[in-house]
DNA sequence: ATGAAAGCGCTAACAG
DNA sequence: CTGTTAGCGCTTTCAT
């Protein structure tokens, strides 16, 4: 027979052996309904829970509260090494308070997504955290409105206003280009990453948005966008770039693994990173140290970004008075090899 | 006012609405017991419950059942790469018989550990998945003993016998030393990783075991063991390798991250990989086929360990009657540049 | 300050 | 075949 965990000491053991109703038990084991008990019966339960090492039941709690001290983790894929250090600062956050996140992976697929959702809030969660990437989405709006808390991380502000953690696009993206600028580029190109998810679009917008004030060249076609984070979408587009009539001399990449395409390309052209060209990517995954020539790019804080979403979660499911708008976290540069001083010869 | 979920529609609801009693409907509701119910009034139920969005309530049904379709899922670190593909695997898995994996961290610190096994049991989960990699383990015993279900991931065979999907070491190692063989190896190191971890463990009683067989130099000089699984601990390893009186012409590591070491090692001593000296790595990490010279290393089928592991779990879950021993899942020689023919000038 | 009792949603034992 | 009932463990009125 599948055996299951067996009960262990039940509230009731708890009461009996203080001597004390069940009530005050309950009473006696709640910090803020504590003191509405005496100061030595306290004890004494306190005394008895300790000895039986009581541990609450989940259920029996969760029934009458209607809660469960658990938040659903929506994330595009932990296998992407962008997500296991901001779940990891989630989980941080979320255990630390007292509640336990529940993973689910969505693959960026709305059929994945909604039957993740609808397993977690059946399971009861309490709120949930979106790590998902998508810029619109119809859960969202069903979330709230099952009086679900929410919020966000790695996506800038939502039509719906929701409190969540993103990444500071402008500032790295301003990092970057000031450190090509430096360096001599004027004429730099941009590999977009796919615009229905929140990170790329925000990304190309900060990159329009600042070239132009920083006196690089502002030609439309100098811009391309992938439709997937793929290597070879990035390769594809860097080999665009290259062979127009008047390539760029740098190219900054939405993410690590277009600019590894990017990388490709170059190599593909007969060309040498960053003598001939510079590249820039995003993120800094693991071992973008070891390629060659070593990737500059940027890093994002992913820890601090789950991390601070939970937290933010975490103010609206104790507190109330959800905590509106997105915090920003700025990310670093990280000067790498693939950026060099523009060639003399081109 | 802190909102939490509201609550669906419940059991009593559906009874109501097919015209039954909720035992009724329960029965109706439940697979096995849809028989003793009438044709057409389980199918009234069914469809109120399908018209009303029935879920049932976890709470009321684990309070009354002692289950909670819930499995603790302990993991060293989702920061390490080699995790995520397991725990999607172990995820899939459970996921498709409708248990939900509750994850932790453990940085194989037995304190953090102890902690989450306390946290995820007094969840009422009803059985665990050790991903972490200790060899000998406290936590087993007292896992058994609470009645829960147990499954082991990445280990080889524990004192308990318990269920568990594990790497063929000999069978990668096998692999590995004969391709160093082929390529003329006869004096190959090896750099092993800590050895109260079982894989690494495994991993070296299973080069001592094979070297011998295959012609190979049985030095024990040879044969150096990090105390961690940092790269400096690969370079430092590797380095002594390469001072001795007479260097081996290979090094296998336990795996990537003491590759990598290996090749800084390498580099420092002034010599070539592969033309100088072949490195063979362990795990296949994301971009080890990126760097220079991409990285010849032994793969493990992650997911597919982490689905195996799930599905024994389950087994002893569902079936009762635990599934017994160790599965051992065979990992693939992955031959990219840092192992070529052993250099004619040594 | 404490106890009695109800009830959260569900299943199972027992009647009919 | 179906209904009644009890009770899983807990919190929360309502009494006292």
């Amino acid at each position: 027979m599948p055996r299951t965990g067996e009960r262990g000491a039940t509230l009731h053991d708890v009461a009996e052996r203080a001597g004390v109703n069940v009530a005050t038990a309950s009473r006696a084991l709640n910090e803020e309904r504590r003191q509405l008990v005496g100061a030595d019966t306290a004890k004494r339960v306190l005394a008895a829970a300790e000895a039986l090492d009581y541990q609450p039941h989940p259920f029996g709690r969760g029934l009458k509260t209607n809660r469960s001290q658990t938040v659903g983790v929506l994330v595009p894929d932990l296998t992407n090494p962008l997500y296991p250090p901001i779940v990891r600062g989630i989980d941080d956050a979320l255990s630390a308070a007292g509640y336990t996140p529940l993973i689910a992976n969505t693959d960026n697929d709305p059929e994945r997504e909604r039957q993740s959702f609808d397993a977690l809030a059946s399971r009861q969660v309490d709120g949930f955290i979106f790590a998902t990437a998508l810029r619109r989405h119809p859960l969202l709006a069903e979330a709230a409105e099952r009086g679900l808390t929410l919020a966000l991380v790695l996506r800038g502000t939502s039509a719906a206003r929701l409190p969540g953690a993103a990444v500071d696009e402008r500032a790295g993206m301003r990092s970057t280009l000031a450190h090509l600028r430096e360096l001599g580029h004027r004429r730099v190109g941009y590999v977009a990453g796919p615009q229905e998810m929140s990170p790329p679009y925000e990304r190309r917008r900060a990159f329009l948005a600042l070239r132009k004030g920083m006196e690089l060249d502002g030609d439309p076609d100098l811009v391309r966008v992938a439709r997937s984070f793929a290597i070879a979408d990035g390769r594809r587009l860097a080999g665009e770039l290259l062979a127009a009539t008047r390539p760029p001399t740098a190219i900054v990449a939405a993410n690590d693994q277009l600019a590894l395409g990017c990388l490709d390309a170059i190599a593909e052209a007969g060309l040498r990173c960053p003598r001939d060209i510079s590249v820039v990517g995003c993120n800094d995954m693991p071992l973008a140290d070891r390629i060659t020539p070593a990737l500059t790019t940027v890093r994002v804080p992913q820890y601090e970004l789950g991390r601070k979403s939970a937290e933010l979660l975490l103010q609206g499911l104790e507190a109330g008075g959800d905590p509106l708008g997105t915090v920003r976290l700025v990310p670093t540069l990280i000067i790498r090899h693939t950026t060099g001083a523009i060639s003399g010869g081109r």
